[in-house]
DNA sequence: TAGGTTTGTTTCAAACTTGAACCAAGGCCA
DNA sequence: TGGCCTTGGTTCAAGTTTGAAACAAACCTA
């Protein structure tokens, strides 16, 4: 099959699209940078596992949910030992695995900078968007989220999809 | 003014959004690592050239257009110009400046990859868009886009808004 | 239960990014 | 003209990311 090249309409839709991303992720990156210390990426470490039962998750479980690999993970959880915002905790029940455990330090970096952030999203995004525009964004990457994780990044074939990792819990 | 916290939709919208662009992000990487050897910023780099009148920019020219740094622009040529697709020139009328220049060799390795890199951008971000979405996609990140650009970067007061770089054209 | 495979994580070198510092060259103006 | 500020680019060190390779523990299965 010939190239199914891009009509005008998707070609300004993409460029916009990477335009503003790296924008956006730069802004956000910055503004963290400032005053957290750490970019957006490392910040959404802590936040995911503020958010997790205990404060705890095995790194390939946050590595899932982070959307980032597995190396990368542990490069930056290292780093945020250092800072003393994470621990990192051997798994009980499989001794392969290792925990990283949110400390209270970390707890009060996220509380003490979650509004800076937050004012950050809410003045880059969400005050260029309608409530309506709010729903599409969501279910537009929803959909894009789920044709890309878990199995055919770009053209893998069917054959490969269903594998799925089992969900492991909060190891304990 | 107390934090204005994410509604449930923003945050849910939030979330799509920072796991499917990560994903994306990763996915074209991965693509065009394979199929061209280099990561997509620097084949953005490539296409933004050969769009260019005569296929050459001036440096800061190309930065702005590809939403990155000097630095980052600096490394990246230096790397495309070790590889052969492009050349730097010096610019005659500002000898300040050099002008990033695509040789034949990058307009060859361009028109190889390209049907590769639009067959990935389809299958993992068009394909999930609906027309009406791709419309709304368009919309909603130049809006998101112009506000970052140029000005306010998250919450920079009004008063540095009015710097506009001067377009420095195709410096001849 | 030994041997082979899979899974969870880290390690390593090479590539890339960042931000501040630097170096010209251009512009401005007394 | 001589300073002085600005602009265009590069450089440098420190930090981050990548992908492949290395390890070790867990899981088969004969």
């Amino acid at each position: 099959m010939t190239t199914r090249w891009l009509t005008p309409d998707e070609q300004r839709a993409w460029r916009a699209y990477i335009a503003a991303s790296h924008l956006l992720e730069d802004a956000i990156d910055r503004q963290l940078q400032q005053e957290a210390g750490m970019p957006h990426l490392y910040y959404s470490i802590l936040a995911h596992l503020s958010e997790a039962p205990e404060r705890r998750l095995r790194m390939t479980d946050l590595a899932e949910r982070t959307k980032i690999t597995r190396s990368r993970l542990t490069y930056a959880v290292t780093r945020l030992e250092k800072d003393g915002a994470v621990r990192r905790e051997g798994c009980p029940s499989d001794r392969r695995g290792s925990i990283a455990v949110l400390t209270d330090a970390g707890t009060a970096l996220l509380e003490r900078t979650a509004p800076g952030h937050v004012e950050t999203v809410r003045a880059t995004l969400f005050d260029h968007l309608t409530p309506e525009q709010v729903r599409q964004l969501e279910e537009m990457f929803t959909g894009v989220a789920r044709g890309l994780q878990g199995g055919s990044p770009g053209s893998v074939p069917p054959e490969e999809l269903p594998w799925r990792r089992r969900s492991s819990g909060p190891c304990a």
